[in-house]
DNA sequence: ATCACTTATACTCCTAGAGAGCATAAGTTA
DNA sequence: TAACTTATGCTCTCTAGGAGTATAAGTGAT
């Protein structure tokens, strides 16, 4: 072990870049910053000014896209070799899960919201499973399952798909978002996963038909699981919601919005009654009938409860794991 | 928004530690692998030929103290700026939970086991909440929350004081490890508080008693406390406490390590219920009889497990949150 | 041999919380 | 006025989890 803190000759310069899965939910969508037509995560630049990676990467995202940063999260630090940049620099990306309202029009160097889903259409189960996966997926998994070396490997194959996909009667877990895109992956059913490395090609690795699914620069794709897998895990005991809504909405929106990040749909009853037991909210006192029906009490978040109770203490019905 | 994978000018150059939070458990106590006179984890540079920071800590781990890893997990990275190193050169350190079965003998650079509790004497509520919270800590508590500004300031940081250690019929959490070092430390009741950052003693911060707990360097208890942490809410809902235990054990043996993780007790019964009911473990047909009572039947863990359930789907009965 | 003690293991009871369904209220639009 | 939408309240049920108790099967001391 290398006693600190005498720098040790072996130390390489890096370059650390700081790359940010930003999620807004609008209008029952939930949303990611992405720039570069769409295909790319905003990323930046870690810079000796910065006091930490946390304040850094704020500064630079309110900078860049003037929106503000309600919650900000580390994710994951990834230094794969590829990653490696042209002059050979070792390159460490620090991932980070922000959290912000709405869209402003903002429009430079191309940065566009789009739905997460477009990314991850396998993700989606608000209206029941997709048919997508019994008639895209479906095909291509099983060519992978049959496709291992021997008997014993097949079945674990199979039982790995089966339980992360919600096939012959596993039940979906919609947590599992990252776990999916690695199957996805190495199954060779996502189109990154044939960029870099060619060796991918060796033996009887057919080129399968592609899993659907806009797919995204490098490993961003994969950062962006992640994000959204910690997200769903994060609602479920930490009202993190709250940092999506605008500052007054109606229990049915709140409700969408979870919606939206759970992919699944949520019971309506059993999700007012959590909420308003737990005393996350208050009434303003105002109605909303934006929607045609019986209008709807305005709430607000209690922003107190986060110094009240520990804060691992709230949870939201979604049945899963 | 920089768009990727131009170099931008502005990256500085930086170097990269791997600090490594090694856990073990041995003979009832949870033990953190330690070295230079037990005031620093094990640390070591990124190196160029790793493939990815997961690979870099195995090999390195490995190779320095030939301990088989079973389980590792990324926690946090740094990048404060009290870091930088003599060149003046950013440090980025990426920290690693890693567990491990027993101890060899290893000697090489003064490595040491040492029990967690030793640096976080508060955490350990095995037989109750320690005495120490309410004589050691809570004077130097109440100075803290008596040099807020104003009377709600004071309130606010007594709420937050009883909400973490437990006081004034708040339930203890024993997964709040970090935010309770991190309130002592800002309380400055942490030695480490006091180093590097002079403008700590500004205006009327008197210097308080220090905490019991033995100091680390640099932010190294700060990592523990993650690692701790991490590793209490894990084997709520991960098997990993298997990777800890040796081959075979009695369910009591595996009780005894999960009450010195979670650093609560646990009700027996209620456990093996658990344990029993979800399958996680088989019967090898041999018993044991180390402890002087009835002979207690041997354990094996089912390794299956992992492949057949989604893998967030085990729980362990600490109450808690 | 008996007793005290330790540990293992099996049951029962109770309650809070989560899942699901139904009923009613109060608006809108055709 | 009818049909439809959304809001809101209530009940029922099941189960996981918390707590307590009782019995079994060893050890070591008197």
């Amino acid at each position: 072990m290398d006693p600190r803190p005498t720098t040790s000759s072996a130390e390489h310069d890096i370059a650390a870049d700081l790359v940010a899965v930003l999620v807004a939910v609008t209008s029952g969508d939930p949303r990611v910053l992405t720039i570069q037509d769409q295909r790319a995560l905003p990323s930046g630049p870690f810079e000796l000014a910065h006091r930490s990676l946390q304040s850094g990467l704020r500064a630079w995202v309110e900078r860049q896209t003037r929106l503000p940063l309600g919650y900000v999260e580390q994710l994951y630090t990834f230094a794969d070799r590829d990653r490696a940049d042209a002059t050979g620099k070792h390159v460490i990306s620090i991932s980070y899960l922000g959290l912000t309202r709405e869209q402003p029009a903002l429009g430079e160097h191309e940065a566009r919201w789009r739905c997460w889903y477009d990314y991850f259409p396998w993700e989606d189960h608000r209206a029941g499973p997709p048919p997508l996966i019994e008639q895209a997926l479906r095909p291509g998994l099983r060519a992978w399952i049959a496709a291992a070396s021997d008997r014993a490997a097949q079945r674990g194959r199979r039982q790995r798909a089966a339980m992360l996909f919600g096939l012959e009667d596993h039940a979906w877990n919609e947590e599992l978002v990252l776990q999916r895109y690695e199957l996805l992956y190495e199954a060779k059913l996502i189109p990154e996963a044939h960029r870099g490395n060619s060796q991918a090609f060796e033996l009887g690795d057919t080129v399968r038909p592609a899993a659907p699914g806009k797919p995204m620069m490098l490993d961003h794709r994969r950062i962006l699981a992640t994000g959204i897998a910690r997200l769903r895990a994060k609602i479920k005991y930490h009202p993190v919601v709250f940092e999506l809504m605008p500052d007054t909405f109606t229990l049915l929106q709140l409700q969408r919005c979870v919606e939206a990040l759970a992919g699944r749909q949520v019971h309506k009853p059993n999700f007012r009654r959590l909420i308003e037991q737990q005393e996350l909210v208050e009434e303003t006192g105002e109605t909303s009938q934006e929607a045609g029906g019986r209008p709807a009490k305005l709430f607000r978040f209690r922003r107190t409860v986060l110094a009240e109770r520990a804060i691992s203490g709230t949870k939201l019905p979604i049945s899963g794991a």
